[in-house]
DNA sequence: TTTGCTTATGATAGCGTTATCACGAATATA
DNA sequence: TATATTCGTGATAACGCTATCATAAGCAAA
């Protein structure tokens, strides 16, 4: 009985517009059957030589790989995905490219995951919660074998998708007591404490943070609660300035305006990041106010511009690189079912002591 | 003979609305028949509802919907996108991220594709042609409905399978006059020319050019030769200095100690990006170096440092971001069948003078 | 030789969706 | 009233690959 195969009727593509001007010849697309009856082979040899070498004999493995150049084959990851239910593939959520700090990391991704066969499919929430969870149902939908996400702070219904996604998840950048599954990160309560202590043993009295609006940053808010909390412990005055537009150094000289008006005996402030950072350091340049004699000013982040200006930037050195790797070296050795012994990591942070404070 | 269908026993759902708990029961996964059965439909009309919802009645919609979102229904993008032919993903090839100038023009497509459907399949190249082919076969393999490519010089086999893969392609950042398929940027050697003449026009004599090896920056490379070019038809004394680390503030400041060195009487420097100005700038402050009375520094992209240290720096305002999202808007275009009427689009540069010449 | 155990290869049946076509109901046209 | 023409819906067959199982071939043990 031959099977039915009522379709397959080529149609000389009547295709109303020719599919542009592209291609000269019309031929099919070739798929792994092409590359079989070209090797005079079945489907799954093919399969096999090209995804599990070693169990295909070497002469046809020989045959099918030539097949497969003179063809110009390339598989299909999306029908490959489907049949075999792993899609090789693994979402990452992060705020957005716009911030010097997600760049490394995302580059300790890259790093390590296409090497061992994963495309990263990347989206960014903007700092918004609704964009996120938005996000999720669309990364989930590519049936990814890992989730990657910046921050620990998500919607109820973000954290159910990702428990009911049911494939690792990663939360990054933070470190929370309730991971949804792993987490690597540092304790941002513990920068602002330590920064906080850090001023206060230098004999500033008059300590100010500098940051953006609670709900576009909420690592740095977290920052600067612990932070201020420090300062009133040990007794010195805080204050507070705040932007709702995205960090940028320019935004640093803004705050730097703002509180200097404000806030005239202001001593030392702590920025949100770096760029912040430098902003201010260049406005007090502008206006022949000397750091760290008459303000000191310490960063966050290590990024390579806190290094560079003059004076150099003291600052809090994050790992945001070591953070990217350690997450893709994690999630491999969970997708590859190996054991991993610790699903919380506490990656730290260090204070750089240079010439502005 | 009837048809096999070994499996479709519908299990009559076993009604677990728990599932808070992590991976408590071992649910199947959700598909689009679980939504079809419990909205009392077809799994077309579930599958219209959701992609067509004007075709599928009001009533019919409405007990879809609230199925979909009671079982928690994700559709499925990789068993779609077989079915469909089109995955609803852009592939994106970009050197490194670790280079101001790449996220911006990320930030124009995401600013675009994502809310249009399309998913961003990102890879970097790392500089080398060898990983941009490896790349883009990977690339393919997804069956993206289009391709965006940073520059215009690919190796002959990348050429071919971009030609093969017949989906639309964009080169940006650099224009040929042999495109692929589509190409939007800027001509870098109107760039060295301009700027050339901007500095010999301002009457400097003695004028460098600072940037990266030629392999590691074909871009910058072009603008160096016609930069040089134009100064020698001028009687100017042009100098080279390069580096071979990945571009970088702390490079600037090592490339601008290179050229005090080896050529003090410089009295101008193009640099090949305004990080390297920067840091040749920085590296002047630390000497007393005055600038531009000493020596002249233009950079190139107006990147936000540029506009931000003491003295600003000169440069050459490049709409990246814009280009991304030009970029963006073409494909759209494209994929919708709309006739693009042009398909080489010079987007222009533009130099922006500020204190540092 | 026969029996048993590997190993290499192929036939088949999905994976979860959508394109296509068929069909009945509703509406418009003659 | 009879006949087209929509419109909304569903049954079915792909999409291109891989998991699985069956089978043939090779080889060792009996």
């Amino acid at each position: 009985m031959a099977p039915t195969r009522t379709k397959s009727n080529p149609l000389p593509s009547s295709s109303t517009k020719a599919s542009s001007l592209r291609s000269a010849t019309d031929t099919k697309r070739i798929t792994i059957v092409d590359v079989a009856i070209k090797a005079g082979v079945g489907t799954m040899t093919v399969s096999r030589a090209l995804n599990k070498p070693e169990m295909v004999s070497a002469d046809l493995r020989e045959r099918i790989l030539k097949a497969v150049e003179d063809l110009g084959y390339i598989p299909n990851r999306v029908a490959g995905g489907l049949a075999s239910g792993t899609a090789k593939a693994i979402s990452v959520i992060v705020p957005t490219l716009n911030h010097p700090v997600y760049v490394p990391f995302l580059e300790g991704l890259y790093s390590l995951l296409p090497q061992a066969g994963y495309q990263i499919l990347l989206g960014t929430s903007e700092y918004q919660l609704e964009a996120e969870e938005q996000l999720i149902a669309t990364l989930l939908g590519w049936q990814p074998d890992a989730i990657v996400i910046a921050g620990v702070d998500h919607s109820l219904r973000t954290r159910n998708m990702l428990t009911n996604a049911r494939v690792p998840v990663v939360e990054i950048m933070d470190l929370t007591d309730q991971p949804i599954d792993l987490n690597i990160g540092f304790s941002h309560e513990q920068v602002g404490v330590a920064t906080a202590e850090f001023l206060a043993d230098k004999g500033y009295k008059h300590i100010a943070y500098g940051g953006m609006l609670t709900q576009f940053d909420l690592r740095g808010s977290r920052r600067m609660k612990s932070f201020l909390a420090t300062l009133k412990r040990r007794k010195v005055q805080p204050y507070v300035i705040t932007s709702n537009k995205p960090s940028s150094i320019g935004v640093g000289r803004e705050l730097m305006i703002d509180l200097l008006e404000k806030h005239p005996q202001v001593d030392a402030v702590f920025f949100a990041n770096d760029d912040l950072a430098a902003g201010a350091l260049f406005e007090c340049q502008r206006r022949k106010i000397k750091v760290p004699k008459d303000i000191a000013i310490i960063g966050f982040n290590d990024s390579e511009i806190a290094s560079q200006v003059n004076p150099g930037l003291t600052t809090v050195a994050t790992p945001r690189f070591e953070m990217g790797r350690l997450a893709a070296d994690m999630l491999l050795r969970r997708l590859r079912g190996t054991r991993v012994d610790s699903t919380r990591i506490d990656i730290g942070f260090q204070i750089v002591e240079r010439e502005s404070t």
